[in-house]
DNA sequence: TCATGGTTTAACCAAATGGTTAACAAAAGT
DNA sequence: ACTTTTGTTAACCATTTGGTTAAACCATGA
């Protein structure tokens, strides 16, 4: 029995995720996810008490992945701009596998600000270095010009995550100019951050 | 009766613009929206037949000034260069007085794609010039430098909107890093812009 | 084989919620 | 004054929805 245990706790958490991340805590509906994994309505409750816990998981998973994306720039054998430079490429593919990940973080969030506060502290507790402090610790030691170090990890990351969080706005708006904006855009996004980093990073500024 | 019709309309819009914006179409409770209008729910259906009619108010309302925003920069007597700088500011000056528009937006057409492309026909029509066609347009006649527009505008949304988008998410990074992310920030995010749209637009590159 | 315990379901329940009705209030027209 | 139109409300209704219950199902070990 520990087979099939397993196995329809997992469908119905891929379930959830299809379900919650299209429609948000509010407007997914137990019975959608229950139709969707295939199984009684009832089969939910007895794995996850209520909606809220079930949700919780789905949205715990997200959380955690997100942050193991973003903290993998610690490795501190290699000099900061390559890890910069890693860090946005990896953040986004992860984005591009998970293209309503952004998105459905920044909804929940926005929604209930609490929980994510607690996850992330949980989270953060173990990780050593965020992206802040290793750009913090660059200006100080000379590898990095001087610049804001706030302004430039939100220019970053949006750079890095909008394009995915406003997708459809973007669809609509090039469509009406004629112009295609879908995945083979990847690689040109990709480089006109490196080549923002480059800039905003060299020590030979113009 | 033609003055408190009219005033108690506004105070239902104002009151649904609210609801709406903090919770969604779904989130939101017509409940909420009469008991934040101080007015009984029935009086909603009088004036706005059902909630997706309201909702479609609130939310047409929302997409024009949006998009009234948008293209402003149509104004030919103008080198491309201020044009663009006009722009994002203006955008960013918009999104710091809707702090929760962007994110409303996302929210419904990620939920509601057709509608969304509708309405923007709709507004979309009247409007001669779009940031694509103006960017392409001084691409060949060799007032800008060659560049693919597409990457540049969503790069240029992208440093615009998601400061505003992410919000949440920020404040809770900053604050796990003792940094504070608030209002005083906007001026660097311009700034920082600025700095963009010159590298990108100027025809020194290096 | 059959008792046991985890797994799954159909049927059900109570609360929430969008929407309606009928009656009342207040202004405007006559 | 009184009739009509417009605005407003309390009470109600039907449906949806999260959650429960009791019974059935089924693999496994005694």
């Amino acid at each position: 029995m520990k087979l099939k245990d397993q196995n329809t706790e997992a469908i119905i958490l891929d379930a959830a995720k299809l379900i919650f991340m299209e429609k948000g805590l509010y407007g997914a509906r137990m019975q959608d996810i229950a139709n969707q994994a295939g199984i009684n309505k009832a089969l939910l409750h007895y794995y996850f008490r209520n909606k809220e816990r079930l949700f919780d998981e789905v949205f715990g998973g997200a959380l955690e992945r997100y942050f193991q994306n973003m903290e993998i720039i610690s490795d501190e054998s290699l000099p900061i701009m390559e890890r910069v430079l890693t860090y946005s490429n990896r953040f986004v593919h992860f984005l591009a596998e998970y293209p309503q990940m952004s998105i459905f973080l920044i909804k929940e969030i926005s929604s209930n600000q609490a929980l994510f506060h607690l996850k992330v502290k949980g989270i953060k507790k173990d990780k050593k270095y965020s992206l802040l402090t290793v750009l913090n610790e660059g200006i100080q030691n000379g590898e990095l010009p001087s610049l804001d170090p706030v302004v430039f990890l939100m220019n970053l990351h949006s750079l890095c995550a909008y394009p995915f969080v406003a997708a459809p706005i973007f669809q609509v708006i090039c469509q009406s100019s004629g112009v295609q904006w879908d995945d083979s855009n990847h690689e040109k996004l990709l480089n006109s951050i490196s080549d923002f980093i480059h800039y905003k990073l060299s020590k030979t500024r113009i």
